[in-house]
RNA sequence: CGCGGGAUGGUGUAAUGGUAGCACAGGAGGCUCAUAACCUCCAGGUACCUGUUCAAAUCAGGUUUCCGCAACCA
């Protein structure tokens, strides 16, 4: 069986400060990574910033800042995640590293020896209000929505474009032949019903002169790639390709996370660039949800925007894990607000969690209890397993909750506090069996929240009670 | 009729034709080891209509309604 396992995030574009959407993201990511190491795998966990792209360059230009130091702060922005969030990312890859701007050119050339890239003249609707270039869905009623009213100007311009429309069959034969390639299934469906409806070519360059912050076209030097192009590539750069083609066939094919705006990209587009290069598709892709705050989408305008630095400055790290983790749904679209927040961190992690461990340990500190945990095997944890396995994330933590909720069943029917009063050696077994069950606990908790599990489980190799609540009850 | 996916207690979720389960929030009691914590009990739900069936949250048809996607948005 192969041990090897790669995993990565989708690059985020550096536009904007980390946003919880991809906080939950890149967490996910984490779990399942932290996870495969638990079950002895070998894991490379990538993940890093897409920086190139018109959005960027104009930011750049109106904060009057050099282009690479707008991006060199954002990106710092994003590996502070790290820390911030507790990740075991072993790779982070910025789009503007030297070693993935060739590898993206070797594999441009790849892709235009296969006969698949070709150039072709380019209609760009212009906002002469904006002075920039629209796209149709940023229209409204045919107009910039800034300046209605005020006409378009098509400008042309000669664009390389990506002969997509050469991959629709082999895309369909690849969703065919590889029924959970996409996860949830509906995913898959909704883009095999896209291909199925026709691709059609995509442009993959724009002109320097109106764009220089890009990868630059080998063998052109008025074009730059068109940003799309250039940080799929990442997956395999990150990875040695084509350079240390060992390290490549080590870890490829990817396992990939994505949210649902991420579909088309990660599914059809980068999977037919992966076919003209020569290469294997990726292995399997899980398409996330959205999450929207009081009914709505985020959006800075209405004020409800969650930034992931603000819960954890205030619940801390493992809290934000937590809820991520059990709370918000990987699939489906979720609903989260800062009420909500602390009505379940109160609930399940100060009287749940952090009361169980206090209330146990008090009384193995009291009763003298004498306890030295077994090494923990997490393969007598089967149902946990065979969850994980199917990267229920959700359903696995949730397991994890039932245990607590049984151990705070099981005291109160045995009621060890009252047994202590009279033959202390039947109280002090009980604990002990208590033990067991929160070392198990402890075990599981780690792929989730790492710091919590280790504070757990000194308390329990020390036989001590906590000198304070490991979560604070917030009023 | 562009294509596709949904509507389960106040909220979030489970149940692939067979007793609608769980958690949070709410109400009542109990316990004292614990962070006004914990335990027990109570109340409350399949959007609507029709059909298939011994039996429907589940299958079919329709209504209402919500949400994606419709191409370069990174």
């Amino acid at each position: 069986m192969n041990k090897n396992f790669y995993i990565t995030t989708t690059l985020p574009y550096v536009n904007a400060d980390p946003h919880v959407g991809f906080a939950s993201e890149i967490l996910r990511a984490d779990f399942l990574a932290r996870y495969k190491r638990e079950r002895d795998f070998d894991v490379f966990f990538n993940t890093g910033t897409d920086e190139h792209g018109m959005k960027i360059h104009h930011n750049a230009m109106e904060q009057g800042v050099d282009t690479q130091e707008y991006v060199d702060k954002y990106a710092k922005r994003f590996d502070d995640l790290k820390k911030v969030l507790n990740l075991s990312y072993d790779s982070f890859m910025r789009t503007t590293d030297k070693d993935h701007m060739k590898s993206t050119q070797t594999f441009w050339k790849k892709c235009e020896d296969n006969g698949d890239i070709y150039k072709k003249i380019y209609k760009v609707k212009y906002c002469v209000g904006c002075e920039l270039e629209k796209t149709d869905s940023e229209l409204v009623d045919g107009c910039c929505p800034l300046h209605p009213g005020k006409e378009l100007e098509i400008i042309e311009e000669e664009n390389y474009f990506f002969r997509f429309s050469n991959y629709g069959e082999k895309l369909l034969k690849l969703y065919e032949d590889n029924l959970d390639f996409i996860i949830p299934d509906y995913r898959q469906n909704e883009i095999k019903k896209f291909v199925e409806r026709g691709l059609q070519d995509f442009s993959i360059s724009r002109l320097k002169e109106k764009m220089p912050w890009g990868v630059p076209v080998p063998g052109d030097d008025e074009h730059v790639m068109y940003v799309w192009f250039d940080a799929l590539v990442n997956y395999i750069s990150a990875i040695g390709w084509p350079n240390d083609m060992e390290k490549f066939e080590k870890w490829w094919p990817v396992f990939q996370v994505a949210g649902k705006d991420n579909l088309r990209q990660q599914s059809a587009m980068w999977q037919a660039m992966l076919m003209s290069a020569g290469l294997e598709p990726s292995k399997q892709i899980h398409i996330f949800g959205f999450i929207n705050s009081g009914g709505q989408k985020m959006s800075k305008s209405i004020g409800n925007v969650i930034n992931p630095l603000d819960i954890v400055n205030e619940y801390g790290t493992d809290a934000l894990r937590y809820y991520i983790a059990r709370h918000i749904n990987m699939y489906e679209d979720s609903d989260m607000t800062m009420d909500k927040f602390k009505e379940v961190y109160n609930a399940d992690l100060a009287n749940g969690l952090g009361n169980l461990v206090s209330r146990i340990m008090k009384m193995v500190e009291n009763y003298e209890v004498k306890f030295e945990p077994e090494d923990f095997k997490l393969e007598g944890c089967s149902e946990f397993i065979e969850l994980m396995n199917e990267f229920k994330v959700n359903e696995s933590i949730d397991l994890i909750w039932q245990k607590i909720k049984y151990l705070d069943e099981k005291i109160q029917e045995e009621e060890p506090f009252k047994v202590a009063k009279d033959n202390l050696e039947k109280a002090q077994n009980m604990l002990k069996n208590y033990l067991v069950v929160l070392w198990e606990i402890s075990n599981l908790l780690i792929i989730f929240m790492p710091e919590t599990a280790e504070k757990i489980q000194n308390l329990i190799k020390e036989n001590k009670s906590p000198k304070e609540p490991l979560f604070l009850r917030k009023k």
